[in-house]
DNA sequence: TATATTTGTTCAATCGATTGAACAAATATA
DNA sequence: TATATTTGTTCAATCGATTGAACAAATATA
């Protein structure tokens, strides 16, 4: 246990009088290694408190066994419950992760980017950061011949494997609900139209206010950061308006919660005179009085999913066809939306 | 760029009618390499896109300039805030971080050690566990000659170097406060007694109370993990009790959570009838209604001198004697506890 | 001009593990 | 008994980069 120098298959071979390729063999359980040999090999592994090299192993295969994860931001019970999932299917498969965020920023994200690939992971699953746009970071990975699959948020072009959830529909569950509870004025604090899944989200918002003959009003649709103190300038900015909404839908929940706070702090009523919902389905949302209704994404299932898309890939690396999982949105319905007191 | 295979030195040393050797020697400005041949290998590196291969030169020079992080979970404003300012840090010094979290469990903890062990990072700066009280797994760290710097939650038998706050000072801000507000029955919802800082406060707690002639009632000291739920349970023990106290003193923001919105369910006016007080400063703390006093834990300056921590040990292999940086807590005065309502 | 020193590069071994080919011994088949 | 096959191990090259020693050429010094 003290022994300070790691002990090396050379180590084992002397130890036993053997070659170190009939050791490695041995460990590897290679068909013509004698039982015999084998049993001595690992018993003296064990004795000798061997651990295999990764460096070297990776070297000569050419293969890692980690998986770098890129997400926005780590502080975010979404993200993290991702990764949590990620690393469980992963881990069972014999691959370790390596995380890291982008702080949602282009330049960080480059910057992992080139950190994972300098590492010489066999894979990168990445959530992209608010503000990238060029996706040419993106490109690099792909044609380094590193596995690539996005969650969340992804763009299409990049034509690699994906796993999201619905986004229109998310945004038609969110505004059918609100009609069903009477509201008639519903604007939007939206993320960055240039992100697919904003995007999405805004045209849902649209096409569901026309499907059930409500205005839509420009004004209404404020695209952001989605940050906390978005959620209150934006919110803010909406009471000031000549004409107010009933309902605020918040494509992200910590905006949600600035919304929140800033509606409670003009004394107005929630859900009666203003209705808000969010989305992500963030524990405090639950938390919070009165509670947030949002919008559940399933990150468990995205997790796995992601490490399974990559799983497949790493196995069948000649497969050219590009999976899209897009999984069904599910409205949680909180005090902050439901008129009828019922649920909590 | 669309070539697939990447280039190494052997490639440069082709083009440029060199050997291997002149080649990597060039690339690390070795003095007997003449400027003509440097610059030569220098643009044929860039032309040739060519990526030093990580895993060969960590190999050879038995070092991968790989640092894991171990948190007890990341879903924490104060922890990853830690990592992100050890990042920082040891990014401007040529390391990258693997970030693991042990979810609380020391089964994982234990697991996550293991992984960064065999992928042969240089260090590794960790905060403990909650359940961990066998301190085997961090010997192995030592005694495999990796270095191990602790944060937060460390336990001194490790002999390590350890940054972190002045936990029992923090018990003395707290109470003198409290006192200062004119509570006289303070209870603790604490953290296990077999965690260090946790002892620390608690211990703190008492001779505080001591020192102010208050009361110390058993009763009123319960530990648990400090979770939402926990935080909920406790307090509503403290309510059912007999006799109630008139503040709260939690040593953890999450469980603090927990804790006011108990005390507002059963419509008990915050602070005048019963003051509360959290720890660590999380970013939700401040947006609460009211908003919670907590203690401030500088996990940016944690973060950074641990990682400095490292690199000291790195640079000094031989150095024998341990650092312990402790930090000055700074109590954040909120609604919670403030009874002249002058504080936001 | 002969020798010493400096400069610039190559040689060869190395970090551990892996793997196909080669080889020898044991066993099976003709 | 002679040959073919199977079994178990070693040999040697390899994955890229690194590094001290060796060497040759250029330059400096005697």
């Amino acid at each position: 246990m003290e022994n300070n120098k790691k002990s090396t298959i050379k180590d084992i071979a002397t130890l036993l009088g053997l070659t170190p390729s009939a050791v490695s063999k041995a460990l590897n359980d290679h068909p013509r290694i004698s039982d015999k040999t084998k049993m001595a090999v690992k018993e003296a592994a064990l004795q000798l408190d061997y651990q295999p090299n990764y460096l070297s192993s990776a070297l000569r295969k050419g293969k890692s066994n980690l998986v770098g994860v890129i997400i926005p931001r780590v502080n975010s019970h979404f993200f993290s419950s991702v990764v949590e999932n990620i690393e469980k299917v992963l881990n069972l498969n014999g691959y370790h992760i390596i995380m890291t965020q982008s702080n949602e920023l282009y330049a960080k994200e480059c910057q992992e980017i080139d950190t994972l690939l300098k590492i010489q992971v066999d894979g990168i699953i990445a959530s992209m950061a608010n503000e990238t746009i060029d996706l040419e970071y993106y490109q690099k990975i792909k044609s380094k011949g590193t596995e690539l699959v996005l969650f969340d948020r992804g763009e299409e072009e990049l034509h690699v494997d994906y796993v999201g959830i619905d986004d229109y529909k998310s945004s038609h569950l969110v505004i059918d609900h609100l009609v069903s509870q009477n509201c008639k004025r519903v604007a939007h604090i939206a993320g960055f139209n240039h992100i697919r899944i904003y995007k999405e989200r805004i045209r849902g918002y649209k096409d569901a206010l026309e499907k059930w003959n409500l205005p839509i009003n420009e004004h209404w649709i404020i695209e952001s950061n989605l940050r906390i103190e978005d959620g209150r300038r934006i919110m803010q900015q909406l009471l000031d308006a000549p004409e107010r909404p009933d309902a605020v839908y918040v494509a992200g929940d910590i905006a949600a919660l600035g919304a929140l706070q800033v509606i409670l702090e003009n004394n107005i009523k929630i859900p009666e005179e203003m209705a808000l919902i969010g989305f992500s389905d963030e524990p405090f949302t639950s938390l919070t009085q009165p509670s947030i209704s949002t919008v559940n994404q399933h990150s468990d299932q995205i997790g796995k999913l992601a490490a399974e898309a990559f799983l497949e890939r790493i196995n069948n690396p000649k497969k050219k066809t590009v999976n899209r999982i897009i999984l069904e949105p599910e409205l949680i319905i909180r005090q902050s939306s439901n008129k009828n007191g019922l649920s909590s």
